[in-house]
DNA sequence: TTCGATTTGTTCGTATGTATT
DNA sequence: TAATACATACGAACAAATCGA
């Protein structure tokens, strides 16, 4: 057979493309699951389904979806499906919360809300977010209590044009966390984060608000969360106190 | 064909193992690997000659060594073979070293070292190491110039049992990183490392050092490097200075 | 430079095992 | 139990990269 035609009136993949079949299917479902009819947990057609979509064999969707499984995208279960992940609670905090007691217990932490702005982008955020400078934007305020003890503040800085309608009152009264709310209210799918960690001294009213002496060192996250095709979706810094916590980087080197 | 049998007196694997066959390989290839026969950049045998090897199909080799090239263990190229990862510095510094710049660059540090002892474990770090309480250790000082300034510190504890026969004089000649070392002088590859990041001020000798105030906030980095098995190799603290460096944690959620 | 042998990369397809409903 | 869906294993054919004659 030669090299790439559509067969028996199936999905026209990218065509043209000098890149395996594979990364044609394995784009193809991106777009399906980010195009924002996808509920989080929700089964995606069956292998077999997909070979009829896209008109290729088992094997070529299979290689396409053990990519978006070992980015954890999609999640398979013998016997049952295929399913974009749903980034529960638990799972939410597994993966994208690294700040652990020190005898390596994950706390559960109790987030609370210190205030909820609406304002415009600086020239450095909107860089950071892909947005222009001056564009609307959220900042929100956080402390942490982790162990009963306040441990961690952040500010959250997001596009108001990827999150429109957010308001405090239903931020703050969210059930679940931070992400899960992008995913399900808005049907953004956080898949990656990159942290920048740096040590600083508690200024004033950092020092006030977690308690603690007045130029005590503090770890400094600054992190940019984005979602499919690396589309940031959210800036965050975060301060924490590690006397009675830390921040964990298991594993390098991917895969296992 | 029924489950589970060695085929024309190829290499029998685990056996009675209730895993599946293509992970009865991963394993025997892992062992082959870490036999300490291997070089890093060797080349393993062909496809063809792992077929024949364990008596399997061409496609169970290849999803075993699918995983292992995941795990950064083996490189795949195309027309040439598979090989062992070479951890060559560049690629080392590029894995495990994720201390940069703050304007992203990744300065090269200059090392140099400020003590090599021979000591003995105490109880924690022969935990840490999985040898035994009061077994013989090196314990080595180094402290690291980037950009010119000295911006990190850090301690190396390592396992006399495991470098048998290192001595000062080859550490501080060698002109690698010290995974390097590891690598081609003791046939020990790391691939994994596990970081816990906590935010300290400066003590008196570190201040010296590092040529900063008393008290001054520092990123104290607690890492232990593993080998194949999950076996450790190195205990190691390190202390930087993100006045102008900062500790990168790019991508969550595996792969790409 | 060309060509052929070698080696991995991609795609196809089939059969059977195992978990779920 | 039966149907469904993913998991494992097999193997064939061809493409693309590499290397040496």
């Amino acid at each position: 057979m030669s090299t790439r035609q559509s067969r028996r009136g199936a999905v026209t993949l990218t065509g043209q493309s000098r890149q395996p079949l594979y990364k044609d299917v394995k784009l193809a479902i991106t777009r399906m699951l980010s195009s924002g009819e996808m509920q989080a947990g929700e089964a995606i057609p069956t292998e077999k389904q997909l070979c009829e979509i896209f008109g290729t064999s088992i094997g070529t969707i299979r290689r396409a979806i053990d990519e978006l499984v070992a980015e954890h995208v999609l999640i398979r279960q013998q016997g049952r499906g295929t399913f974009l992940a749903p980034y529960s609670p638990d799972r939410m905090l597994n993966i994208f919360f690294n700040i652990v007691s020190k005898d390596g217990r994950r706390e559960v932490p109790i987030v609370q809300t210190l205030s909820f702005q609406n304002d415009f982008s600086d020239a450095e955020t909107a860089k950071e977010l892909a947005i222009r400078d001056g564009d609307e934007i959220y900042k929100i305020h956080n402390i942490m209590l982790m162990g009963g003890e306040p441990a961690v503040l952040d500010e959250i800085r997001i596009s108001s044009i990827l999150f429109p309608g957010l308001t405090e009152t239903e931020f703050v009264s969210r059930d679940m966390t931070i992400y899960d709310l992008y995913q399900n209210r808005f049907g953004i799918n956080v898949i990656r984060t990159s942290d920048r960690l740096r040590s600083i001294p508690a200024d004033v009213s950092t020092a006030k608000r977690l308690n603690i002496p007045l130029g005590m060192p503090l770890l400094e996250i600054l992190r940019v969360a984005v979602t499919f095709e690396d589309r940031p979706v959210e800036w965050r810094r975060t301060l924490l106190n590690t006397e009675n916590f830390e921040y964990r980087n298991l594993l390098k080197s991917d895969g296992l």
